[in-house]
DNA sequence: CATAGGTTGGACCGCACGTTCCAGGAGGTG
DNA sequence: CACCTCCTGGAACGTGCGGTCCAACCTATG
């Protein structure tokens, strides 16, 4: 048919995603795309104009797709540290299980690497960054109002440590790490915060 | 002179260094580094053999030259939290100071990417998580030895969450973040371990 | 049923990659 | 001083890259 296309280009920015997140952004080629997507050159410059355009857009899919969901507990500052936990917990499980356990983040890839450095994906990484930040802010700000962290808080440190602690959960997921070492870890991290006396339960994942 | 060098291959080895520590692997090609070391391609391949190997010997000098120096407060596991504090001071200070500022970390990039795939960079990269693992264990161990440690301690958990946050501290650094902060959220992070009572000191650096 | 617009596959382009090769040169050795 | 050995610079190789182009094709429309 004139002016249609013959095929979904969402499904050609899914496979691409995956492509990308497990062998990385350099270490991909056209080639590869051609036969992941099962597309021709042609059709692939035709509709994302090209190899730069299309990583934009896969990113921003991975985005929407893969992250966003992770974020849910920490919506509006959630209860505090019991939703910094389920956040942790379903980050750890999106990393360590499944067909993508072991593929780590490629947000974190690309804020690691030199990669990063070209604007736009400078510009896409810094907005995800503040994103992360901004939700793990209000959940620090909410178990605060709950009176569930410690006298002696800086809220802000914490948030910082908060963000560390998940690209360390991404790196070290990629590396091997098992799931449980990362449960134990990112729980000794919340201890730092918890006031002595609150009951809050900082696992609710189990162990 | 016949059989004799014209040049010096350590110092190639070190202009090589900087290089893939600043701009990455995949987006140096051989003749950034033919300008770099200001050597012919036939003089690097006759030394080095291959792109890969010089790739494995910079690697190798990036850990000795610019890692090692920063867990010498972790040698013997050191007086416990304190040195763990120094160790996080040197290391915050190397990723935000001087020439090499913002550049992260060579070892957490790779580890971060599909880069670190190479079986003899995994290989490496193995090895390295070990010393950074063996290092803190041990100066945990020493913490726990001088009642430094909250009574629950997990040490293994605890030096899990320590290797997190080297890992966010390279992240952070790269990616724009302040000394300050992340010198705060280091010590928020030291904060989940030691014990209400112990006096000792975890940032020896100020603030 | 002819037309027309847009898509499609595949050939093709220039370029840069990692690597190899060889003629020339430089300096200890006899 | 001639020789010999090895290193050196630069040209060249094959390959694969990202990107372009065009003839063939398909189908809604007149």
């Amino acid at each position: 048919m004139p002016g249609t296309k013959h095929f979904d280009p969402d499904e050609a920015i899914d496979d691409v995603v995956l492509l990308l997140w497990r062998q990385g952004w350099a270490e991909t080629g056209i080639q590869d795309i051609v036969d992941v997507t099962g597309l021709s050159r042609s059709s692939l410059y035709a509709t994302f104009g090209s190899k730069h355009q299309l990583g934009l857009a896969a990113l921003e899919r991975y985005l929407d797709r893969y992250v966003a969901p992770v974020f849910t507990p920490l919506d509006g500052g959630g209860d505090g540290l019991p939703s910094i936990a389920a956040f942790f917990g379903r980050l750890i499980t999106a990393r360590c299980w499944g067909a993508r356990a072991r593929w780590g983040c490629l947000v974190t890839a690309l804020q690691a690497t030199a990669q990063g450095a070209d604007p736009e994906v400078a510009a896409i990484l810094a907005a995800q960054h503040e994103r992360l930040r901004g939700a793990l802010h209000a959940a620090v700000r909410r178990a605060a109002q709950l009176g569930q962290l410690r006298a002696d808080a800086d809220i802000e440190a914490m948030v910082e440590h908060l963000v560390m602690v998940t690209h360390g959960i991404n790196v070290r997921s990629r590396d091997g790490a098992e799931a449980r070492a990362l449960r134990h870890a990112a729980s000794a991290a919340l201890s730092a915060m918890r006031a002595p006396d609150a009951v809050v339960d900082t696992w609710p994942q189990g162990k």
